[in-house]
DNA sequence: CGGCACCTTGAAATCGATTACATCCGATTC
DNA sequence: GAATCGGATGTAATCGATTTCAAGGTGCCG
């Protein structure tokens, strides 16, 4: 009962060998069924559970994927989690989820140690050897690396900036304000380049803050604006949480909004449509891309040895689009406004 | 180099035995230092990796530790699991994620298949038979369930809902409501009992609606508020997003929060102070639970299998605190009002 | 009735580490 | 100088499954 039930003692109880209790288990159409069925009941009544170590050590596959992102802790991530071990769940993975900035060493362990036969990377900041030294299927997601050998999946981020440049300008604003994330972030830097793409193509004036996605730091670049002579009247920033920092810090110092300026977001979160004002933003259907991340991974999971990397074809884009709620409108002054 | 190293290539180049490999990396001081040099370099020659599954088995121990969590997108808890990793990193343990709402079968196998040496459970509602089936070491985090043969750690959910019950008093008010949460939820139900208790002691007018925690639930408790005949002026959510969605229904309908109702929430999640109004709450400290679940469950890990469960001293209580903020202020016409 | 194919089953090798036990050797003790 | 001790190392068993290979049995065909 309580001391763990082994394979051979379901066997000795089923009175036939372990190879056979093996079979019934996992190929029940390779055993006879008068067999297959004393298994069963011995399996029942022992309460026999796979001892997972032991398979994963014969087969040298550990039906596990690991998640690895910058920081577990950004809500960002969670909806992706979520449909990750969903879709993992229902082809009978089990899903690890670790930080990527655990430090080196260890972080190159996880990828070699055998425990995962896949890995879902959500960093495009990691150091492209180590990433490349993993023999394991990989998937980027969300973020990430050219010199990462591995297929990329995610939304265009250049083009989804220039949706919100062209909500901006659509509605008369002239002088766009951009509040970016971190310099040496992938995404903050595609988003950035979109929107002063986007900007000039549409003959804008065009401002871009620092910043790092977080609240505070929307807030601060609020109080930065608000000390500008010519204060821009759209802002995009280049997350939501950034930009409900904003317009947080925005309404504190007095400032209406839209009513004096336009705020937008990126990656359209749990709160965006709750927010006051409900916040426009570009939606990032981040469960489609936990999901497509894990197909294809589980499909590299079985693919060939040779195929792991590069080989496949590229995975259908995941389409971003614009979400246009209260928290933009026309400029206070604008030319072509009633 | 693409072939997977096994102990064996590093003690052939070495010249040594794969038992003194084992050995000078496992326990250094046992092999003698001249052996020893010649293992390292032979190891970083080849690059090693150790296969985790063969040492799991051989120790029968994982050195990894499984979260089991109702809902991986709430984010309530991804700041849980990031302490929780952190700490377990630390001493060098992983980290499996996994929804505890995946099916009975599959759950149990988790708890059985010798991949996870402990589990932190953050759900009160699965069934005890199977909770109390796993010999593994648990604790239960947050959300609790009585019959679960294991510690429970997390903060005083009835105290802590009289928290909110008192300042909504001192500020005047008389007559509240409390929307809750599920009513399978030993959160919602003991925060309730806490809200009546504290209320009835004050001799406070009380109503109770239901709700799921989500926003939706408040703006619908928003609703069926303002369709009240003597609408109470101290409103307090069994959770911050409950009351976020309050709030933002309440001023889509024209309501001012707080000069015509005060609205508090539980938890303190990330926007709480950042919303419009700021949102009084109470702060459950979810770093300091992710940590102490950790250290609890490795000390329990670290324990002899008789004492797995009950038998350690009870864990120090983490104290939640009421935060002031914006949402709550002195009723319209409260009594004692200046 | 012999031969062949096929299906079911078991014995034993295997996955890659750890570790109990044995051995060897030099140093210490008497 | 013999006995003893202890440290370093190797041999082989072990963890608990899967899987190869061989064997036994059954049925079909010529």
């Amino acid at each position: 009962m309580s001391a763990r039930v082994r394979i051979k003692d379901v066997a000795t109880l089923a009175g036939v060998s372990t190879a056979t209790v093996s079979r019934a288990l996992s190929s029940p159409d390779t055993v006879g069924p008068a067999t297959r069925d004393k298994v069963m009941e011995a399996v029942k009544a022992t309460g026999y559970r796979i001892n997972a170590a032991a398979r994963d050590l014969r087969q040298r596959r550990a039906r596990s994927i690991l998640i690895l992102a910058p920081n577990l802790s950004n809500t960002f991530f969670s909806r992706i989690f979520a449909a990750i071990q969903e879709e993992a769940s229902a082809v009978g993975l089990t899903v690890q989820i670790s930080d990527s900035r655990i430090g080196r060493d260890r972080l190159l362990s996880l990828g070699y140690d055998g425990r995962a036969d896949g890995i879902v990377l959500l960093d495009g900041s990691l150091d492209p050897e180590l990433v490349n030294g993993w023999h394991l299927p990989l998937v980027q997601l969300s973020e990430w690396n050219d010199a990462y050998d591995a297929p990329r999946l995610g939304i265009d981020n250049r083009a989804a900036a220039g949706l919100a440049v062209d909500h901006l300008a659509d509605l008369g604003h002239r002088a766009l304000l951009h509040v970016s994330g971190p310099e040496d972030n992938v995404l903050a830097l595609t988003r950035r380049e979109g929107f002063l793409d986007t900007a000039e193509s549409r003959d804008l004036a065009r401002i871009v803050l620092p910043g790092d996605f977080t609240l505070e730091a929307g807030a601060e670049a609020a109080r930065r604006w608000s000390r500008l002579r010519d204060r821009p009247t759209g802002v995009f920033c280049a997350s939501d949480e950034c930009a409900l920092g904003f317009i947080s810090e925005c309404v504190h110092m007095g400032f209406d909004v839209p009513g004096e300026v336009s705020v937008m977001g990126f990656d359209d979160i749990d709160f965006a449509d709750r927010f006051l004002p409900s916040l426009t933003t570009i939606h990032q259907p981040r469960k489609e891309m936990g999901r497509a991340a894990a197909r294809r991974i589980t499909q590299m999971m079985q693919g060939s040895e040779g195929t792991l990397r590069r080989s496949l074809p590229p995975a259908t884009p995941i389409a971003a689009r614009l979400v246009k709620r209260s928290s933009t409108a026309a400029p206070p002054a604008a030319p072509s406004a009633g």
